[in-house]
DNA sequence: CGGCGTGGTGTG
DNA sequence: CACACCACGCCG
């Protein structure tokens, strides 16, 4: 290679390309060399480079701010890479209610890259949080942006509704203990050994435009109390995209965070000192998910709450009766004073709820 | 909490 | 006419 013009053109106009943008940095730049020492073009070339003439390709991730969560978006998956939310206990509690929010769009996402609820429909999948609805109750605006397509990913639905709901409502129970929680999720696909003996990174892909359905989601935990670095506790989590029976438990997921950024490619808390002994979140907290019955005291709650006559009130604690379930104090008090409200017509100012 | 759906009504 | 909205229903 001629020495003295790949230098000039190095110097002058290719280093930044190498640095910024990595994806256009061997061939098209090589051939561009080749052709000009083939002429031995001696005057400076009059044709700007491929970059100068036509910009830099815009490639993802992009990295988006919004008042509840910050993400980076995948535009070929058409879902995040990631989603980080900050959790207090705070944050927890509020009357933003999901029932005022639709899944839609991300209008900020030009409209090529994006998932559309179309894609969703009949797919087999439901339309999985990454950042959750649950935590954004302080904040209307923040709920409504948490429903934009581009923190949901295709999920199983009854992993949607079981294993990953209890692991939500963990972190939020979390925030008891700890004075502020950081939270990343995100999708995986893993390769896996197939018939043949190769392993392969395989995923499906819906709707028109080619959604892509994660194997696994992930969950990285950092949680930390009085703002102390002593305090610090993370764990991460790999979860398959499948149903999970509720007798199965956190820690059967947890992986080592280095293992997790190997297979995602991302470094998470990147400021954190780990040399400073970061304590292990499943030794220093429970790690403990709420059981069926738990589950289903407190969906009974939910329900009570919106019951609109006595029959479907009544409903709900002889369903609770069947399943064996003994109401708790919560909601019997919950049923008393749904009775009194129903009965006078004059409904009471609503009590704050459970926690989640 | 996490989802799914439908039917009636209002709007351009 | 399609579409948006809402109230309501179902499920785990």
């Amino acid at each position: 290679m001629s020495g003295r013009l790949a230098y000039r053109l190095m110097s002058r106009r290719f280093v930044g390309g190498f640095v910024l943008g990595a994806a256009v940095s061997g061939a098209s730049c090589l051939t561009a060399l080749h052709l000009y020492d083939r002429r031995k073009a001696e005057p400076e070339p009059t044709t700007k480079s491929p970059l100068e003439e036509f910009g830099f390709p815009q490639s993802g991730p992009e990295v988006r701010q919004y008042v509840g969560h910050a993400l980076s978006y995948d535009q070929e998956k058409k879902t995040p890479r990631w989603v980080i939310e900050h959790l207090t206990k705070e944050k927890t509690v509020g009357n933003a209610d999901r029932k005022h929010c639709k899944f839609k769009p991300d209008p900020n996402i030009p409209a090529m890259f994006s998932a559309t609820n179309e894609d969703y429909l009949k797919s087999g999948w439901s339309r999985g949080h990454m950042a959750p609805a649950g935590d954004t109750k302080y904040s209307t605006e923040a709920m409504v942006e948490t429903f934009y397509l581009s923190n949901i990913v295709p999920q199983n639905y009854e992993n949607n509704a079981g294993f990953w709901n209890r692991l939500e409502m963990y972190c939020r129970d979390l925030t008891e203990r700890f004075d502020d929680v950081w939270v990343v999720s995100g999708p995986l696909t893993l390769p896996v050994q197939q018939e043949d003996g190769k392993k392969r990174v395989t995923y499906q892909v819906i709707g028109k435009d080619d959604v892509a359905v994660p194997t696994h989601l992930y969950k990285v935990i950092l949680a930390r109390k009085n703002q102390s670095a002593e305090t610090l506790a993370k764990g991460a989590f790999i979860v398959p995209n499948l149903p999970i029976s509720f007798d199965h438990q956190l820690p059967e997921y947890q992986v080592e965070l280095e293992d997790l950024e190997k297979k995602s490619g991302l470094i998470f808390f990147p400021q954190v000192d780990r040399s400073k002994g970061v304590k292990n979140l499943c030794e220093v907290d429970t790690c403990r998910l709420i059981q069926l019955d738990e589950f289903k005291l407190y969906i009974a709650g939910r329900r009570m709450k919106n019951a609109h006559n006595l029959q479907k009130a009544e409903k709900i604690m002889r369903e609770l009766d069947e399943a064996k379930i003994q109401p708790d104090k919560y909601l019997l008090d919950l049923f008393e004073q749904k009775k009194k409200d129903l009965s006078t017509d004059e409904p009471s100012v609503p009590r704050e709820g459970r926690k989640g």
